[in-house]
Parts: structure tokens; sequence; C-alpha cells
DNA sequence: CTTATGCCTTGACCTGAGTTAAGAAGAAAC
DNA sequence: GTTTCTTCTTAACTCAGGTCAAGGCATAAG
């Protein structure tokens, strides 16, 4: 199923390049090309020059920083169908401002930067998808800076949490976690220690159950008033 | 100087406007409203509906973020010249992130967002300054999730300084603190009693000396090692 | 079955930085 | 001048969460 080719209908389907006219996706296929990882294999690392930018077709991609004492920050969790990357092209210098490899097998396409920038100078819709796109990175990004600096570990989690809990739902919800303990613990900037106290702690206080990487919400109100409240009993 | 109207001129030496012709400018300073704030006063809150992006025409504004239970993140300190909220009007729901209010007497110019938009949507070339633009922005909160993950509180400061450190110069340089030390503190997420001791501690060591709102550099190699090598002794 | 290998969990300990509380040192008001 | 704010500093104490070290428990390999 996942030919080394890239279709119009794909990225059509992609909200980046659902404004684009026929003409002008053509170019953007014709500069992409596809990239398979395995697992822990690198697509590109901080500070290197970017002139290509991102979708991914299949697997797990993490954006990450790194300490120069080899500390790990696990930035975003890129799902399939996200882009990612597109910021870069305007930034100055063009240098990647943070690491990416993959968690899992996986395929992306890489678009030419270049390319896309020429597009967008002649499709302001396109140019407004991207603004758009933008301004909700910045604002994931002010709420992980909320988070680190306003927010405790438990809460941290909380929240993440809550975000990844389904719709209302009918019954008990529950959430497999998207990656290994250890990554998501990055993500929220724990260490897998203190990653494994806190699900035991919740656990104990009988707002959550924990069976592998299902978390079972067993008292999603409770959960809702400790992110409200700010209070950690 | 500081008229109640808004001129050309103004908004020409804007690097977001500078690609705007006459008539699209015109419709621009007709939208503008000039501002006066005192010191403390608020400009907006988080959350409130975000009709205006602003250009801070004299004074001081921070940006920060509020936790449940009053704790403050100082997220941005706006300089005279800088335009800020300008992301706002493509984000989901148009709701400002965070907060801004007047850390000394101010005067801002506020500009009507969907005027902007509109003119946006007919020039690609200010569509492509806002996008630079934002994307400055998203590196600067990437830095800031680098620095406050896998930084401590001691190389955080030393960061803010380097970065403030004007060009290599001929003498010792000396740097004046662009706000009272406790808003440093917090535009560092530090607390005023550890910043204090931070300043004790590197001044101890022989790398800064400080005399008020003024700080000297003693041994910037020093401090280049330790931000480099990323070990505070 | 037995041995690796890779996560995850637990416990004991440590430490950076927050908290509390009490001055000091200016700046501004009277 | 003295009083009153405000901001900054210092010291003593506390604690969340990191670090270190030792298992546990899977799945995969031999």
């Amino acid at each position: 199923m996942t030919a080394k080719t890239v279709t119009s209908e794909e990225l059509w389907n992609t909200h980046l390049f659902s404004g684009l006219n026929q003409a002008q996706l053509d170019l953007v296929i014709q500069s992409a090309r596809v990239i398979s990882l395995a697992e822990g294999e690198h697509l590109f690392e901080a500070q290197q020059h970017a002139q290509h930018f991102f979708l991914l077709r299949s697997g797990c991609i993490k954006l990450f920083l790194l300490s120069p004492d080899g500390n790990e920050k696990i930035i975003h969790i890129v799902s399939p169908k996200d882009t990612f990357g597109e910021a870069v092209m305007f930034m100055d210098g063009q240098n990647y401002p943070v690491n990416a490899s993959a968690l899992e097998a996986s395929e992306v396409i890489a678009f030419q930067s270049s390319v896309f920038r020429k597009i967008l100078s002649e499709s302001t819709d396109t140019c407004l998808r991207l603004l758009a796109d933008m301004s909700a990175w910045l604002k994931k990004q002010l709420n992980e800076i909320d988070a680190l600096t306003l927010q405790n570990a438990t809460l941290r989690f909380i929240n993440f949490l809550l975000h990844e809990t389904p719709r209302p739902g009918n019954g008990i919800p529950e959430i497999e976690l998207p990656a290994a303990k250890n990554v998501i613990a990055s993500r929220l900037s724990i260490q897998p220690e203190s990653f494994s106290r806190i699900l035991r702690n919740l656990q104990r206080s009988g707002l959550i159950s924990v069976n592998g990487n299902i978390i079972t919400i067993m008292n999603i109100e409770g959960l809702h008033e400790m992110s409200a409240g700010g209070n950690i009993p």
C-alpha cells in the first residue's frame, strides 16, 4: 500500500495542500521524495540546513531537543498525516531548530521548501493556511511553556490525559498511551522514574487505573478538578 | 512628540508594514487607534476575544501567563517598535493566549485585525513577512522550552546575559537590566530570591559584577564556557 | 527451557530551587 | 528631616522531583 510515489489525492487530504490547484500540486509532487526510516533512524538533526519539510505517511516520528550533556526533551510526537518542518523555511538561517527521528519504522514524504515557497507567493489561500498552521503551533508551544512553568509534573500528566481522552463517550474512558512510557515521560519533561510514581499515586487515589499501556479513567471529575484548581492533594 | 495620530512614516519603519502600498497603509491607519496606558494598566487579558494587534510606540509591555493560583510567568517583554498579538488573528477562536499589561507608562497603537487580514489576502509580500515574523516567534518559544527543560536557573540567566551583551566591543561590556530584577526573574522563570542568589554566586566566582541595575561582565570567556559546556561549578 | 534484552517499577538518597520570614537600602511622600 | 513604600537581599527550612542502584517482567533469541 505504501508506494514510493506520491499521489495528488494523498496531498489533497492534507490541510496545508488542500488549497492548491492541479498545476501547483504537480510541482509539489515533482519535488517530493518518499523516505523510509527504520526504528530509531534519524531524519534530520538540529542546526542542519533545512531544505525540506515533511508529511508523515505512516509510523511515528519524534521531534526533540538535546542538551550538551545528552539529555533529551521531546517537543512533539508526529502522527500520520501531520506535516512538520514547514515553519522552518521562514526562519533566519533556515536551520532545523530540533532533531527528528523515527520512534518506529516510518515513511515520510519530503518536499522541497524552495518549490513550496514559490507556490506560496502565488497562492494567498495557501499562505493563509500556513499562517493558521503556524499560529496553532505557536499556541501549542505557549501551552507547553505554561505547563512547564506553572504546573507540576502530576498536573502536566493529568492535562495530557484529559487532552487524550476521547469525546465524553458512554462507558468509562480508556486511553492507550500513544508511545512507550519513557517517551511520554520525556514529552512531559518528567523522568521515567517520576512518571512511574505519578501513575502509582493517581492509581492509589482511585483516579485512574493502569494496565500496561492502557490507562482507564476511573474518576474524570476528580481529574478535572485537579486540573482546574491547580491543587494537588 | 507622541501624537494621538498615526503617521505613514511610523508604519513604514515597522517591518510588518513596510511592504504595503499607500492605499493599504491608509486603510491600516484608518483602523488604528492610539492607546495610552499608565504603569500597571492592563491592555488585554488571556481568553479575551482578540480583535486587535498592537505596535508599541513607547514604554514597556509585559506579556504573561497566570496560573489558577495567581502565579505569573512573563513570556515576553515588548520593547518600542515591536508588534505583538499579530499571530492571534489566525488562532482558533481568536482569543489572546496571554495577558498584556504596562510595566511603565506606555503608548501603543492598536490595529483592527479584520482590516489587516483583508489586506493580507491582497499582499503576498506582507503574508510572507508575517510568516517570517511568526516563525521567529516560534523559534524563540522553542529556545524557551529548551531553556526551561534542559538548563538550570543559573544557565538560563547566563544565556540571557550573553544574549543581552552588546557587540564584542572594546572595553568591558556592561549591561543595564531592561527591567526591574523581579521582572527579569519572572521572564527567566526564577523566583526573585533565587535570582538574587544567582547574582551573588556569579559575582563571587568573579564572572560578573553587579551594581544595582548594571551588570558588568568580568569574564565573558568563563560565561561562554558555562553556557556551552552545561557544567555549573 | 534458558538466557538475553529492553522496559518499567521501587526504594533510598540528594539537591536545586521554592517558601517563609526578616531585614536592608533606596526612592518617594510628607 | 522622618516616615512609608517598594524592591532587593539574606538566611533557614522544605520539598518536588532528579539520581543512583537494584530488581521485576515481559518478549525475543539461542
